[in-house]
DNA sequence: TGGCTATTTATACACTTGCACAACAAGGCC
DNA sequence: GGCCTTGTTGTGCAAGTGTATAAATAGCCA
């Protein structure tokens, strides 16, 4: 029952103003929202209405470009991994460099921000905290995963190929295993714990690594002093 | 309101039957079913009302021994930590074993279940994906975290000092640091996809790299046939 | 300029949530 | 056995949830 005290009540309506953007740019801003809302507050705390608040719209405008809260989650997951794979995959396309020179700086561009960021691990470790339970994203983070490896896997080719080495393809995918772990496991450190590391720490720790697994000789440039 | 053709009123009350359990087993069984109810259903799924239904009491008696959902929240998570940390540490306590065969087994049981498990890696992800907003969590995590990683620098310094080799303490960090980055992820991946891998093969891939990163001879029982 | 339409707002609703509290009974103590 | 403590249940409540839907208005096209 609406109070009877009401303190504004001048001219009743005066409804809020707003403008309408083209469908393209307001799902992009609802999914960033999202994504927002779930790094910040977590699943739970990514209402409706507070996403719809942060896009600078109201909550029922959220049905009218999503079918539900769980297809917007769905494709803001789905953005999110499309993002992180292609800017990992972005260090890779360097024109006329070796392959060991292509290999290093994938392994820094992994272990410096913008990719070492606490916002997108805690985004990345919310969904895939529910990735066992619902497949949809269990598909997503897959794919994800694998063209990650895949393209581990091709450098590391490259990288054997011109050192004269041939692997079999079971080794090749062992090794590519390991370097995806070893390169996993440092994003997380770093993510999680950024202020224990010097910058660039983490990307020599996991480039000496790297080599290890490989037997690479160290190139001069990321040697010790 | 009541409904007016109550199908079973035969005599009033039926209150439901109870047994009285000792304070620490209820609270053991309260957090349990939490850490059930976090795996299966996420955060948000994790409500008072299924958790008490999981432990088989009331939602009523949580407070009775938290002072809040919060409260038991973190206390779950905290008895995760020490569980994970527990259950990796027990594989080193092997008496009269060379320190290469003590790395390999404990590199070995945290690539192989009881500890690859998708349902522990679904609350590991879960609860860190709120550690960036929750200082508690984070705090937990972090300590589970930096015992686990000076066990490894401990068994590291122990291999490394039985094959006669002298190193500094950042060295020594930077090992642990990359054999840590190592079996994380190996053991991220083992959770998320173990039926990916043949049993025992994250193991070899783990002992191989270590052994790299630390530029040791394979010892002859994992050595490739 | 004056409609038309689709985007956007606003309200309503049924349901769930965490929490508070009163009633109850299980089981030890005398 | 009877009582008393307190572990446990059941109910109630205000706040918040996702969804449905009606009402309004922004901006395009004639």
């Amino acid at each position: 029952m609406p109070d009877a005290a009401d303190p504004a009540p001048m001219n009743a309506p005066s409804r809020r103003k707003f403008r309408r953007e083209g469908e393209e740019r307001r799902r992009q801003d609802l999914i960033e929202a999202t994504l927002d809302c779930v790094a910040e507050l977590g699943l739970q705390g990514a209402t409706l209405r507070t996403i719809a608040l942060r896009a600078g719209v109201t909550a029922g405008l959220i049905r009218h470009y999503f079918p539900g809260k769980e297809e917007l989650l769905q494709e803001a997951y789905t953005a999110l991994v499309g993002r992180m794979t292609e800017q990992a995959k972005a260090a890779l396309v360097m024109e006329d460099a070796s392959p060991r020179e292509r290999l290093a700086a994938f392994i820094t561009a992994n272990l410096n921000p913008p990719i070492i960021d606490a916002r997108v691990f805690s985004l990345w470790a919310t969904f895939l905290g529910r990735a066992s339970a619902d497949p949809t994203l269990a598909r997503a983070h897959r794919e994800g995963y694998l063209g990650f490896r895949n393209e581990v896997e091709a450098v590391v080719a490259e990288v054997l190929a011109a050192e004269q080495r041939k692997l079999d393809a079971g080794q090749l995918r062992h090794h590519a295993i390991a370097i995806n772990a070893i390169i996993d496991g440092l994003w997380i450190e770093g993510c999680l714990a950024g202020e224990m590391f010097s910058p660039g720490e983490l990307a020599a720790i996991g480039i000496k690594a790297v080599e290890a697994e490989l037997g690479l000789a160290p190139l001069e440039q990321f040697q010790e002093k």
